[in-house]
DNA sequence: ATCCGAATGAGACTCAATCTCAAAATGGTA
DNA sequence: TACCATTTTGAGATTGAGTCTCATTCGGAT
């Protein structure tokens, strides 16, 4: 992690006024280490394998406050455990999800953009956010 | 409920080796009845509220069996309870969830549903279902 | 009508996520 | 730097949707 991030982060809490804790920053500085689609669980135990002590409680609550900030992206795949991942630059993209392999693939289409808040707009609303996931499976060769 | 609803759902059934029951029937009457967006406990409370005896299980494990034979469609709207609408004719839409009313309005689009299909291709994958809410709020005029 | 495998129901269980509240930590102030 | 009001933390309890268990009941083929 950088100074900058931390200083951004910081200035996130400040914004929302919370306090700076290292706990808190050490939530954030583990869903930054890795780009993966990670369950709560999975980031609550690296934290404690790198041996620093946070509770579920904590990391539960600091990534609300990191999704809701736009520093974490949440996602539901369907089986009951959301998954969260770094929002390191600010592109968005939405997620397939093959059923076969388990595998989540990342993708970014500008027409689909274009075309959600279009029939957001068509029924008198804007677009706020969206969900959106594809369930597929490999084509066969 | 008309004959030949029923006659399609005891075929179901009959298709995947399952028994005729009345609980079942009472389950896939109460889903067909409305087309609103209902949570499992609220189908559960109107089977009771109609005098009717079936178990919490038994709603969900004949939910299942519709959702599987495409007579349910099952909607994740991010509360953390599942939502399930009778799927009367075939067609198929998605919602849009309104974030100050709560109101689900569904939509259909051609070229979103092609688009799709297109992007999995691209990526080596077979479209098999998806999960598609706009989360919108009303425009101001 | 008989019989055997399937279905049911009551309640136990699971598990992610949230809540509780006493104790500890933070950060503005003097 | 010490103080202290306020916020945060953590351990474990709680919640709640959904699933599972298993003794009892039921469906339907023969």
């Amino acid at each position: 992690m950088t100074d900058s991030t931390i200083q951004n982060f910081k200035e996130i809490l400040r914004k929302e006024g919370l306090r700076y804790t290292k706990q808190r920053q050490a939530v954030w500085d583990e869903i930054q280490s890795s780009q993966e689609h990670r369950d709560a669980e999975d980031i609550y135990m690296s934290i404690r394998n790198n041996g620093l002590k946070v509770s579920r409680a904590t990391v539960y609550r600091t990534i609300d406050v990191l999704v809701k900030n736009r520093m974490v992206r949440k996602m539901d795949v369907g089986d009951g455990r959301n998954r969260y991942e770094p929002r390191l630059d600010d592109a968005h993209h939405d997620h397939m999800i093959c059923i076969e392999t388990g595998k989540i693939i990342e993708f970014y289409n500008e027409e689909l953009e274009d075309l959600q808040e279009k029939i957001a707009e068509e029924n008198g609303y804007m677009l706020v956010r969206h969900i959106h996931q594809l369930f597929v499976k490999p084509l066969k060769k």
